[in-house]
DNA sequence: AAGGCCCCCAACCGCGATTGT
DNA sequence: AACAATCGCGGTTGGGGGCCT
């Protein structure tokens, strides 16, 4: 099959993939557009690329899926979308090809049909709508009243918010872990709500639906904590000190 | 046995990003 | 700075093979 610059296409014979394998193990990898000529085949450079990256490469890892490495794409697939060589960057001897093939052909449905039944059990659980509102990461100074404001466990604290006393956040700590004291958590200077904010990022979906909007677990205790948030149109949320797009890219 | 259907996966295509001139 | 060449990615296609009727 040749196509109408007279190049080939379609499936690759044993013949080409050895010419093709002998010119990489001489020059290596990259510079695709001399890869033709300096394998004598009559393909384009993409499909020589293509050809080498998804198949002939020795690192390709060509057994079937393990349970682990299926767990690691639908964990990555949730983070990152359909960004498919950044998934296979994660498996060593995978590609973005075979992520994506067996994405296609054995998670999509299972992922279809776990959300229509997830979108039911929202439905029936609430029929309330939740405006979805971006944390903002917020940097407090040691003597901060937001910091001051730590609560004691299991109690509600309420963290002021701007100049105004009558605009606050309420935070609700509640204790998981089997911690006796009453006292105070020992949390050094860190900042708790941008912390929190952090891991309750990666733990949003286990939560949706729930009045629970974030867990702490990286710290001494296992805490959850309730917020009463202020309007979305409120000052509070326009005081843009990073964009947190910017942590969704690292 | 044979025809139709479906699944899987290699390969192609189009396009945005990057690099070179 | 502008343009061309090249790279790399994600979406899509098409053919082979297995299964079902």
């Amino acid at each position: 099959m040749e196509n109408t610059s007279g190049l080939r296409k379609g499936a690759w014979t044993y013949e080409e993939d050895n010419l093709l394998k002998a010119c990489i193990n001489k020059y290596g990898e990259g510079k695709w557009h001399l890869a033709p000529q300096r394998a004598g085949l009559n393909r384009c450079r993409k499909s020589c690329r293509l050809r080498w990256l998804n198949y002939l490469n020795p690192t390709i890892n060509r057994e079937s899926f393990s349970e682990d490495e299926v767990d690691m794409i639908l964990r990555l697939h949730k983070l990152l979308g359909n960004r498919w060589s950044l998934i296979a960057g994660r498996l060593p001897g995978r590609t973005a090809n075979d992520v994506k093939n067996y994405w296609q052909t054995h998670l999509r449905k299972k992922m279809a049909s776990n959300k229509e039944k997830d979108t039911e059990k929202i439905l029936k659980e609430s029929m309330k709508t939740h405006q979805v509102i971006k944390p903002q990461p917020r940097t407090f100074s040691s003597h901060s009243p937001r910091l001051n404001a730590i609560p004691a466990l299991n109690n509600d604290c309420k963290v002021p918010i701007g100049n105004d006393d009558s605009k606050h956040m309420v935070l609700n700590y509640q204790n998981g872990g089997n911690c006796a004291s009453s006292s105070q958590p020992s949390l050094g200077n860190a900042s708790i709500p941008s912390a929190m904010w952090s891991h309750s990022l990666w733990n949003l979906e286990e939560q949706v639906g729930s009045e629970t909007v974030g867990s702490c677990s990286s710290l001494q205790e296992d805490f959850n904590f309730n917020m009463e948030l202020p309007n979305a149109d409120d000052s509070f949320w326009n005081l843009n000190i990073c964009d947190f797009d910017i942590l969704l890219d690292l």
